[in-house]
DNA sequence: AGCACGCCGACT
DNA sequence: GTCGGCGTGCTC
């Protein structure tokens, strides 16, 4: 095979290279050879710089064996350098492997998340530090601007001329100044970050014996290492922060580094607060604000093991950790953990693959939790450990439904009278309300009164929504945007369209009529965006400037206000009308967390649901507070039609620009389809969105028994079929949006 | 993902 | 006559 070189030999000037894989962060279908240099030290998980086609791509060394017969040794081109950062871990290059094999992603692409901060591999760049000169030089004339500059210059730790400047509250001039006349003297320092440890013996409040006894039990595990997944199941209020703080204290207690995994990290100052409370000290984060600078700073500290604790978005998940003791979950029901483009993933189920491969435990929390997990509990997959009530004197908030048929709204108006004096009463007694309508916008239709003609977005199947503040038409699918016409744009009429239906904007405008003396504030993601953003507004809530919060989903996740006691939920079919799989499921974790807004320690809440359904089986449940009959119920019908968590499901979504190819691609999907026992394909079906974003879509789906590995047999049938450059099939495993 | 190669419209 | 649009296909 190979030829045999021995010194005897002279004439092999040329002996076979040494080869590598190395997968890079692109979509290919697998690992590419390369040939290592002489005395180039690689091994798995170097970081190394090789040519792709005429340019150079930093890719990692993977642990494949390389096929001495798979690429031709004339193809081999040679590794160019290695990158000098610490290898992508052992844990790291698993997760990406297994992530790969379970989301059918080209393992290059999961690849690409993980090194999603490319600056960090560039050498470290350095930063310049000042610090006092001691003595300073006699010359020196000292004004109190530089005064100032000085004795800030004599503090640990050396701060940078800009910090220097802002903090002593002088222009960058006086600075510059100091330091030409020889009153500073520069450092030269490397640009990292600097995490300090958190302190797990911090004094913190006591727990209750509930608290303490699971507290107890998690730290054991985390202490005793070895993968668990605990589901912590707690309502609103009981605590379910402080006692995970606890299993992470133990964590850290151990010199074990922790990843906690939040919803939206952009919008949880208050959880940071917390932590800080409790720790002493402020975690690493990770989330989408992140400047660039402090993501590659944090990437690389994360890199260099520096890091202790990180809270973070999904896509913390990527971060190369040498090392975990223990992955927490936050609100592990909540729909934004499915990423839905690109790489379709639920970052809850990948946390889990991410705590077994790293042998360490893991903890789901939730007031209420997926019914994916619910039923790993029931098959003993998971540890339950259940809070059972709100800490302290806070009570549960009363619910009551109210029906819109027996008492309506006056017309073109959302609030029905008994909310209308329920808030009337909330304000006179100095508490606050929240309003809860999950629409953005002034109206979801723009309708023209003569021609009946609905005003859509020419690049989905869906209607512009007005923002009346915009004074623009916008399509929440895609980006599309418009001024909002004076004119019909189908039939010209002028003063003709009428807005229909309500959004916060227009809710806002009914408020200001019947609450004239009420400060309203509304509350989207249109309106607050960034950290700064949501803490600016809860600095004007917990202080009481504003006591009417008019908001969408963005308020429902955690926030606590003290002195808020009535929601009132505008619509609470909303989220009922699509009819998908999940939604009641959905329903009954959105209103239950936006009910758990009301009422806390010693004030009572009350929530109004307004709904033209009030025989609901979700409405009712919430109202009764029978939440596991809700569940059972809800569970028992899944099992009965084998829909997750009971079976498994996948989407296959076909899609382009050509509608025919489209056609014509899906039809030869469902010829192809398998045909195997205890699997069923439906479809192909025009999902509600069939247009989105100039692209028509047709979805097919694969339901299968539990015991089925639809991976396989969804690769099998891909492989059967070649799609038309022009059309675009994605596996979704695991859909949670049915659009 | 980028970059090259390749085949049809408005310019010096 | 050429510059250039981005469709298609390849990169160890």
């Amino acid at each position: 095979m190979t030829s045999d070189v021995s010194p005897s030999q002279p004439l092999s000037l040329f002996p076979p290279a040494r080869r590598v894989k190395v997968l890079l962060p692109l979509p290919l279908d697998s690992a590419y050879d390369y040939a290592v240099p002489e005395g180039m030290d690689v091994g798995p998980g170097s970081f190394v710089t090789v040519p792709l086609g005429g340019r150079q791509i930093v890719g990692i060394v993977w642990d494949d064996e390389p096929d001495p017969d798979g690429v031709p040794e004339s193809k081999l081109r040679p590794v160019a350098g290695v990158v000098p950062v610490p290898p992508l871990p052992e844990a790291s290059r698993r997760f990406v492997d297994r992530m790969a094999a379970y989301t059918l992603a080209p393992p290059g692409q999961v690849l690409r998340m993980a090194m999603s901060s490319p600056k960090a591999l560039e050498p470290a760049s350095e930063r310049t530090v000042y610090t006092a000169a001691d003595p300073a030089p006699k010359d020196l004339r000292w004004t109190s601007a530089r005064r100032r500059v000085y004795a800030l210059a004599q503090e640990d730790p050396p701060r940078s001329a800009a910090d220097l400047a802002r903090e002593a509250g002088v222009s960058s001039g006086v600075v510059r100044g100091l330091a030409d006349a020889g009153g500073l003297l520069p450092m030269r320092l490397p640009d990292s970050i600097f995490f300090e440890t958190p302190d797990p013996d911090h004094p913190r409040a006591a727990l209750s014996d509930a608290q303490q006894n699971i507290a107890e039990e998690m730290s054991r595990a985390v202490l005793a290492g070895g993968f668990s997944v605990t589901l912590l199941d707690g309502v609103t209020g009981s605590g379910k922060t402080e006692v995970y703080f606890e299993a992470v204290a133990a964590a850290l207690g151990a010199g074990k580094k922790v990843l906690v995994l939040l919803p939206e990290i952009a919008l949880s100052a208050q959880w940071l607060e917390r932590f800080e409370e409790r720790f002493g000290t402020l975690p690493a984060e990770w989330h989408s604000d992140l400047s660039p600078g402090t993501r590659r700073r944090t990437w690389k500290a994360v890199a260099e093991g520096r890091v202790q604790i990180l809270v973070g978005a999904r896509s913390a998940l990527h971060l190369p950790f040498p090392d975990l003791g223990l992955i927490v979950v936050d609100e592990e029901h909540d729909g934004s953990y499915k990423q839905e483009e690109g790489v379709i993933y639920h970052a809850r189920d990948m946390a889990v693959l991410r705590a077994q491969i790293s042998d360490c435990p893991i903890i789901l929390a939730s007031a209420t939790p997926s019914l994916e997990s619910l039923a790993n509990v029931e098959a003993q997959r998971y540890r339950l450990a259940h809070l059972p009530e709100r800490h302290g004197e806070a009570e549960l908030p009363q619910v009551s439904l109210v029906d819109l048929r027996k008492t309506p709204p006056p017309r073109q108006r959302w609030i029905a009278p008994p909310l209308q004096d329920a808030l009337e009463e909330t304000l006179a007694k100095g508490e606050q309300a929240l309003l809860f309508l999950n629409r953005r916008g002034y109206a979801p239709l723009t309708l023209c009164r003569t021609c009946g003609h609905r005003i859509e977005c020419p690049d989905c199947d869906a209607w512009l929504v007005e923002h009346r503040f915009g004074r623009r038409l916008e399509c929440h699918h895609c980006g599309f945007s418009m001024k909002t016409p004076e004119k019909c744009p189908s039939c010209g009429d002028e003063g003709s369209l009428v807005a229909c239906g309500p959004g916060v904007e227009r809710l806002f405008e009914e408020a200001v009529a019947i609450l004239p003396e009420a400060r309203i504030e509304v509350v989207t993601s249109d309106t607050l965006q960034g950290p700064l953003a949501a803490a600016a507004f809860v600095d004007r809530v917990t202080s009481g400037e504003v006591n009417l919060i008019i908001g969408t989903q963005i308020v429902a996740k955690g926030y606590h206000f003290p002195l808020l006691t009535l929601v009132g939920v505008v619509d609470a079919d909303l989220g009922l009308a699509g009819g998908d799989l999940r939604a009641s499921e959905r329903t009954f974790q959105l209103l239950s967390q936006v009910a758990g807004r009301a009422g806390r320690a010693g004030h009572k809440g009350r929530v109004l649901l307004q709904t033209a359904n009030p025989n609901a089986t979700v409405l009712r449940a919430i109202a009764d507070g029978d939440r596991d009959g809700f569940y059972a119920a809800e569970a028992d019908m899944r099992r009965d039609l084998g829909w997750p968590p009971y079976g498994k499901l996948a989407a296959i979504i076909v899609s382009g620009e050509d509608e025919g190819h489209v056609e014509r691609t899906a039809g030869d999907l469902a010829r192809s389809a398998p045909r195997l026992d205890n699997v069923r394909v439906l479809g192909p079906a025009a999902p509600p969105l069939a247009l989105l974003r100039g692209r028509h879509r047709r979805r097919l789906l694969l339901k299968a028994d539990r015991t089925i590995s639809i991976q396989r047999v969804l690769s099998d049938w891909m492989s059967r079929i070649k799609p038309p450059s022009s059309v675009r099939v994605q596996i979704d495993i695991d859909p949670y949006s049915f659009m």
